[in-house]
DNA sequence: ATTAAAATTTAGACAAATCTAAAAATAATT
DNA sequence: AATTATTTTTAGATTTGTCTAAATTTTAAT
């Protein structure tokens, strides 16, 4: 399995969740920074390969070989990323781009010996849940921050958007996985929030409280 | 610099030291396991990028910037197999192809903390020195078994060759780095050698001991 | 010094992954 | 329902790294 097909299946798989009826040529160029003529070749070779099912104009659909191989490659990226905040002092708006990389090292040795010397971690430095040797994935229920009501407190369990702009602004107001967040107002007009994070208090956009994940305390 | 490219330049730099009035094409063509007419190509393409000189009929030397380039594969490649041994669990026989793939990775952050993370070690499983950041290698004055000379003890510093076959020979054998090796006979007509390790005799051909690198204690 | 052998290069073709431009199918709008 | 707009696919071209087969250059041998 090449380079460029282990990053179409794991894009298809990501794009599942938000189109159930068939992910769309389109979504997937968008998301490959693609071009749709370039989506089609790719996607009738990997019908071809059994790796996902696809009726033209209709779009595309992970088979079983396909995600479970989708699932391994996002436990791979999310063991790197782990790996290199955990253990060589990389910030978590540092790792995307290399794990991307580290991500394709094919040896399943390899991995499941990275993943016992982390100690067998569940979650990856963003709050992402790391599928096991199985592909078993943890499931947490979160919620996005931006679904948060007045006076409840929350806990930070995982951010959306996991661009480096977006993590920088976390960093910059002390939030990170793990930080405790009151809910003090929601402006009706923007849906803007204010919260209390250790007695310090914050307004934010729903640009940002969309991207953040929380669970009641 | 994509990865053939990268690896060319790292069989370059290994070959140099053999060939030392230019690489032929048909060694480049051997070691890359591909054709002469391949190579013809790709070291065309090198020259173009001034990672290295080419003159037809006559072979390659690196360029300045095609010797430290590849200085840095080797670097990262040496990096991640002590990696693998110290920390992942991995045998000496088992890292090199793995590393192959793993020195492609592209990020100097990565490299110089995994670096720290080992504590700057100077040798990699094998006994190959191990380029520090600035590309500095340290040469220690080795040299084979097959020039040792009887009665005399010497201490294994590495291997010349590290296929998993030769390698697992020498764990059967209890030889690793910094074994202890006592020369006690040559035998004249084919250079096989009586040593003796911890008390234990044990006869060699000269193709073992010409792969292995000794020093005096 | 010719000729034969070996090594190297050129020419033309191929597979992978992409692109542009044009054609076809589906969806939306009047 | 017919027309327009959008999405998707096809056709043909490009780049990278490879191949085979033929031509060329260098080296070795008579």
């Amino acid at each position: 399995m090449t380079l460029a097909e282990e990053n179409y299946i794991k894009a298809v798989y990501h794009l599942e969740s938000k189109y159930e009826n068939g992910v769309p040529t389109n979504a997937l160029a968008d998301k490959m920074k693609t071009k749709a003529s370039s989506v089609t070749d790719m996607v009738k070779k990997l019908a071809e390969k059994g790796l996902l099912v696809y009726k033209p104009y209709q779009g595309a659909f992970l088979s079983e070989k396909g995600r479970s191989h989708a699932i391994m490659v996002i436990r791979r990226h999310r063991l790197w990323e782990q790996f290199l905040v955990e253990k060589l002092n990389f910030n978590w708006d540092e790792v995307h781009d290399l794990a991307e990389q580290l991500e394709h090292i094919e040896s399943d040795k390899l991995i499941n010996e990275l993943d016992a010397f982390l100690d067998f971690p569940t979650h990856d430095p963003h709050g992402d849940p790391i599928p096991d040797r199985h592909g078993q994935i943890q499931r947490t229920d979160k919620i996005m921050l931006s679904q948060g009501v007045c006076n409840i407190g929350y806990q930070c369990v995982g951010v959306n958007d996991s661009t480096p702009n977006f993590l920088k602004y976390l960093d910059k107001n002390c939030i990170g996985i793990g930080t405790k967040i009151l809910v003090k107002d929601i402006e009706e007009f923007d849906q803007s929030m204010t919260i209390k994070i250790n007695d310090k208090t914050l307004v934010m956009s729903k640009a940002i409280t969309s991207n953040i994940y929380v669970k009641k305390i």
